[in-house]
DNA sequence: AATCGATTAAAGCATATGATTTAAATTTGG
DNA sequence: CCAAATTTAAATCATATGCTTTAATCGATT
């Protein structure tokens, strides 16, 4: 056994994007109270001391990594929006404007480094107050605020308060579904894959698009 | 200010339930990592060699909790599951089978204690893996066998993978909805006040049972 | 009054933590 | 080549952590 052994990557990765998924990883895994600073440095093989150069603080590694993978994320959101086709009364169809929604998030689950962050993403949702608000709101509240609005006029007839309440639901069964791959339930243990995304969502746009169209 | 100010309750609650009390409301708002014992003890005024006298570990404290609050939700559950009346052709109501599973969570939102409770298992969702198989699966495996049983006799046309998908997103919208009161959705703020257990309830069994309904 | 479980204040232990510093070494780009 | 940027080992700080112990006291039951 060697002692101390260096753990250096084929430095295709700067030291900043060592740190950047170590954390990622270890967030992901454990949440962010659940990980010492001491981790994230020995397991990307990083001095501690780099790590305050880089960044500072574990939160500001933390927001860093938002920065860097949520953007892409929201902006895609945004864009297969923009592109959901219009029926003659003007209005989108349900089912592609979830799928504009969801399919962003679902489809990193594809490469091991997408998957920890959107594991990370939805134990975010249950972090504490401080650092939810701090990452999590100011990424996707645009993308959100647009897929509502492109929701109400797939759905003209639903009152608002229903819309946001299915919303929500929507977001629970998403976030859930995230945030479980391999941890499957021991109860639906082999017909639920929830890292198998392309099944995920397809599953899920059918259950929500008919949960938005009940009544 | 008093100084080291004595926070004595009426005396009515024991010691160890002046500890499960104080364990479970701050759990449920910061996660059992983030939460430490010298929070438990000075919060519930109780000292920590009583803890250690009473519990032994941080842990045993969580489980503790869970054996005297999560067996009633769970049995309840059963109790009303038992009691969905069944049709004609011997078949339960799809809105009566997911009330009779969802009624004893959201329900227990009324009271302070039990709303702390709720939040505290649908944040342990999300804990690590150690704590969640602990505590979380052993208690309610049994109620949602029984559950997903009832469902499957009241949607007979639906495959078993289908039914899993289905099941494992309303466990989504359930838990995220129970994990938000106070927290409100930025974008939902005015609409969905997820503390507001009833409509919580009316609304989540009528968005799932046509999501079960679909196809 | 004596007994025994429950409770307390207080201190301690070993370890972990987030953050920081120093000084030397190494890498990089102009 | 050289200066600036980066990276390193190592140590340090103050504090927090989970857990334990001791010795004294309290309170109710016998």
């Amino acid at each position: 056994m060697v002692k101390t052994a260096r753990v250096r990557q084929p430095k295709t990765l700067s030291t900043p994007e060592r740190i950047l998924q170590a954390a990622e990883k270890l967030f992901s895994e454990r949440g962010v109270d659940g990980v010492s600073l001491r981790e994230i440095t020995s397991t990307s093989g990083v001095n501690s001391a780099s790590l305050h150069y880089h960044f500072g603080s574990k939160i500001a590694v933390l927001e860093k990594i938002f920065e860097l993978r949520a953007q892409p994320i929201a902006d895609k959101r945004v864009a297969l929006l923009s592109q959901v086709k219009l029926n003659r009364q003007g209005r989108p169809e349900l089912e592609d404007v979830l799928r504009a929604f969801l399919q962003p998030a679902f489809e990193s689950l594809n490469t091991k480094q997408g998957a920890a962050f959107t594991l990370l993403r939805a134990r975010l949702s249950f972090e504490r107050e401080e650092i939810r608000r701090r990452v999590l709101d100011k990424t996707f509240n645009e993308s959100s605020r647009l897929t509502l609005d492109a929701l109400a006029k797939a759905l003209p007839g639903l009152a608002p308060a229903e819309l946001h309440w299915r919303f929500h639901f929507l977001l629970g069964s998403m976030v859930y579904t995230m945030a479980m791959p391999g941890r499957i339930e021991s109860l639906t243990e082999k017909a639920v894959d929830s890292s198998d995304g392309p099944t995920a969502l397809e599953q899920l746009i059918r259950f929500a698009a008919a949960g938005f169209r009940a009544l």
